[in-house]
DNA sequence: TGTTCATTGTGACGTATTTCACAACATCGT
DNA sequence: ACGATGTTGTGAAATACGTCACAATGAACA
């Protein structure tokens, strides 16, 4: 397994990550520390199912269901029950033989193990109409992100105030991020812009990055990446229509 | 396996899929037929690197560049070059020993392979301000996709005109695919009308869905859906932040 | 307290996907 | 015409991921 050559396990660079599997120097004592917590190698799939389940769950909670099997949560979301007990015992045991989860526990643990628990603060790049409409949605507060401050390069939309933040110029980026200790960027910039601002962004301390622009963006492992690519996403489709 | 129980093969309905796999039937009389669009069980994450492979190559063609090699592209998308090579195999040869890949032939061919060769009329559903912005946006036209039509149940907004197109009623939406011959629909509205929407799409004859809401929706198997979903993909990546 | 029932957590297995590694071959310079 | 060079396409091996199937066990109720 050469540690430099695939450090990007290839789907994930492409379908988004570009992550670290944050498990180096694990050769300290192999103690059997089995916490929920333990991140030893657990797969990156794995992971992004987990907000599904999240998401889920909450509905479930505002139904006002308590308590709910595998197999129901399983039939909720199309995947399979088994999945779903496999991707969870990754952590810990959570359930009740005979009983199955209970709901409030359950999500509220899936949160804890992604760090859901708390805000976090993200800086806005790319104040064109996308990062405009970004500034604008609603939906990440409701879910433990919130934009911190806006930036772009082009000084006549700076000072522009947007759904309460003033924008401000990309040279302020780095210096804002380590002062506010921002660990999450959005870039939503022009296609031929979107490396340098990744590049900021890391000199910034960035450690995940949602990536609006059509590019394949270079970071360092430490730095996550997903991907926004509707575009990408629809041409992939037609590839199945049948006329 | 089973037919029915896991249709939608699990992964895909989450990180988006939920297609056919559109190779049943194929008991006609083994014909060895291996032409390029032999698409026999090729894997969905092939077909989902495949759009970004064409993004690379005509940014190699605006650089002016002829000819390229698995090792170069590989470098540029950051994937291993056996893995681009395996992927285009899968659709046939396309490369010359010693040589590479013609840049120009090989973009042409992976997109003929996911039917780009042609413009995909879309229609719009839900024009609340994430409508607004996706009717607005001009990276489709790009890129083999048109909106064609808009729609949203509110009659106040009925009747704008947005982007040169008019707002027209829900009710309308399964004639004028029907019509106008409609494979491709783009769910932006709010996340309970999300399913009651996607219903009436396939009501509509649609194979493709590109989904915004963010719920799992449940479709037959000939239609394929990709979810756009960025508060999941940030919820995915706090995971790996270290503090 | 014992029996029934439902449902978890997980070894063992199976399938899907990626990578290795190399024979085959096209091109070029001589 | 030939050897050197670079790069493809692909069997075979390796790894990653998903599913099966069942022992273990908690709850309910007799």
């Amino acid at each position: 397994m050469p540690a430099i050559a695939r450090t990007t396990p290839i789907e994930r660079q492409i379908e988004s990550v570009s992550s670290a599997t944050p498990s180096y120097g694990v050769d300290m004592d192999l103690d059997d520390e089995e916490d929920e917590l333990n991140n030893l190698n657990i797969p990156d799939v794995v992971i992004r199912r987990l907000p599904i389940y999240v998401r889920t769950l909450h509905s479930l909670i505002e139904h006002g269901q308590v308590s709910v099997s595998s197999e129901e949560l399983a039939t909720l979301i199309g995947v399979t029950a088994a999945q779903i007990r496999r991707d969870l015992s990754y952590f810990g045991k959570f359930g009740k033989q005979g009983r199955g989860y209970d709901v409030g526990y359950l999500s509220n643990t899936v949160e804890r193990i992604l760090k859901l628990d708390r805000t976090w603060n993200m800086v806005l790049c790319g104040m064109g109409k996308l990062g405009h409409a970004i500034a604008n949605y609603r939906g990440f507060m409701r879910s433990s992100f919130e934009i911190a401050a806006l930036f772009d390069s082009d000084e006549n939309l700076v000072g522009e105030e947007v759904n309460g933040h003033p924008i401000r110029p990309m040279r302020d980026l780095v210096e804002t991020m380590r002062r506010e200790h921002i660990q999450v960027g959005i870039i939503a910039t022009p296609r031929k812009n979107a490396q340098e601002t990744a590049d900021l962004l890391v000199a910034g301390g960035v450690q995940a990055i949602l990536n609006y622009a059509p590019v394949i963006l270079k970071v360092p492992d430490h730095v996550t990446v997903r991907e926004i690519d509707p575009v990408s996403a629809l041409q992939s489709m037609t590839y199945y229509i049948e006329d």
